[in-house]
DNA sequence: AGATTATGACTGACTGGTCAGTCACAAACA
DNA sequence: TGTTTGTGACTGACCAGTCAGTCATAATCT
């Protein structure tokens, strides 16, 4: 994978801060103290942290793993005792920081609830686990590089995007055979979620140009769809 | 980069295999009997073409201008006299893509027909003139890569984005004036164009797990969003 | 018209900068 | 002490961008 020369900041401007940086973040990343489990768990929690903040700012290809090592208060070769190698790291990232939202999601989809209540919690849930979080860049990365990591996309589409898909139609037939949504509704869950990637996508775009209120949309949006049942 | 005007190894050492290639690559792609002029917009149109598959294919980082050359039936340095560098040949891909785009959407949005009409005719529009064209792989550069390109964002924003959202939005307001919408939805028109942006993604990433009917989830969208006025 | 000269579009080998991944050695631990 | 964990200089491969040189075509001349 290759590089763009033009693109960055000298070399020799980052060489001269690395070493007191490196010091100072490997210090306050993981205590020398602590015993060789923890300390290695704590390692590979923070070469993540780094790893994301890298990709996110730079994307996937343009990342240095110097700059992960660096962030994360580690040496370069570290990273590959704990990763086997930059893709690997990636893949490792984005497991990592969303199978966890899966299950909070299909604990939501049982619960039957009254519509309204439900649009602030699919709002909430959102805005709280998603939005205001660093997954928030996880997910922008998963839609920014996806597409050249097949492997990746599979096992996104496999261990997290089905099954909220799968959850979130249940509910939406469960809503329907109420007659409080639309039968249609429920063939394509994507619907419920677009605008929420709408915002993830317009936040790091077009943010500094019109700001965009994410909750109010999406309350807007989820009060349309669901008003439909009302008014039979 | 700069060069130093040192020695480089013979003329004639090199000059051996050059006309053959040549010839063969032009002829490929610009027949070399048309009139300069006309020759150059078609060398440029060529290479913009080949930009926009390379690009796609592997991302604007990985795409090696050589390859772009390649396909293009023209020498790298061809390119150069076209583009400034690798990111103004970006710039450029965008705008020509794009821009012609919004005439037509402006024009739609001037007409004040009934809403199913309406629904049907932006699921065309996006359909015909996005989803099924080579300008759905433009929207895909532009949502994947428009982040580490901030003048290339704004230039989007500004010409193409902004009047879109403007044109769209005072459509929303006449109908909601008109009872036909809430009053809520014009405040954002990004909802109208959520799942067309879903589906963009998805085809990118998931389309091979999960096919996905843009048209009949764009229908399903806009009949419940348009639904609203039908029952007051 | 045909011959001659001028132009500038086009070529592609080359350079300098870049970085993922390796490995010989060092430090920390138990 | 031996083992595990960590280090960072180094290497091999990579590619954007350059520019001296070429040659098809246009312009000018006869």
């Amino acid at each position: 994978m290759r590089r763009v020369a033009g693109f960055r900041q000298s070399a020799a401007s980052r060489a001269g801060r690395r070493k007191r940086a490196a010091e100072v973040a490997r210090a306050a990343a993981v205590p020398a103290s602590a015993g060789r489990k923890a300390r290695s768990g704590k390692r590979r929690e923070a070469i993540l942290a780094a790893a994301l903040d890298e990709f996110s700012s730079r994307g996937f290809e343009a990342a240095r793993l110097e700059d992960v090592a660096r962030r994360a208060g580690v040496a370069k070769g570290t990273i590959y005792l704990y990763f086997r190698d930059k893709e690997n790291l990636f893949q490792e990232l984005i497991r990592t920081m969303l199978t966890p939202l899966v299950g909070t999601i299909e604990a939501m989809g049982q619960a039957d609830v009254p519509l309204p209540v439900l649009a602030d919690r699919i709002v909430d849930l959102f805005v709280s686990q998603v939005y205001e979080t660093r997954r928030k860049d996880v997910v922008r990365l998963m839609i920014s590089e996806g597409r050249r990591f097949p492997k990746l996309a599979e096992f996104y589409y496999r261990e997290v995007l089905s099954r909220i898909i799968a959850a979130v139609r249940a509910l939406l037939r469960r809503a329907a055979a109420r007659g409080e949504v639309p039968e249609g509704l429920a063939e394509f869950p994507q619907i419920i979620a677009a605008p929420g990637l709408v915002a993830i996508v317009w936040s790091g775009l077009f943010e500094r140009f019109e700001p965009l209120d994410v909750r109010k949309m999406m309350k807007t949006h989820l009060d349309l769809l669901f008003a439909q049942g009302r008014v039979p």
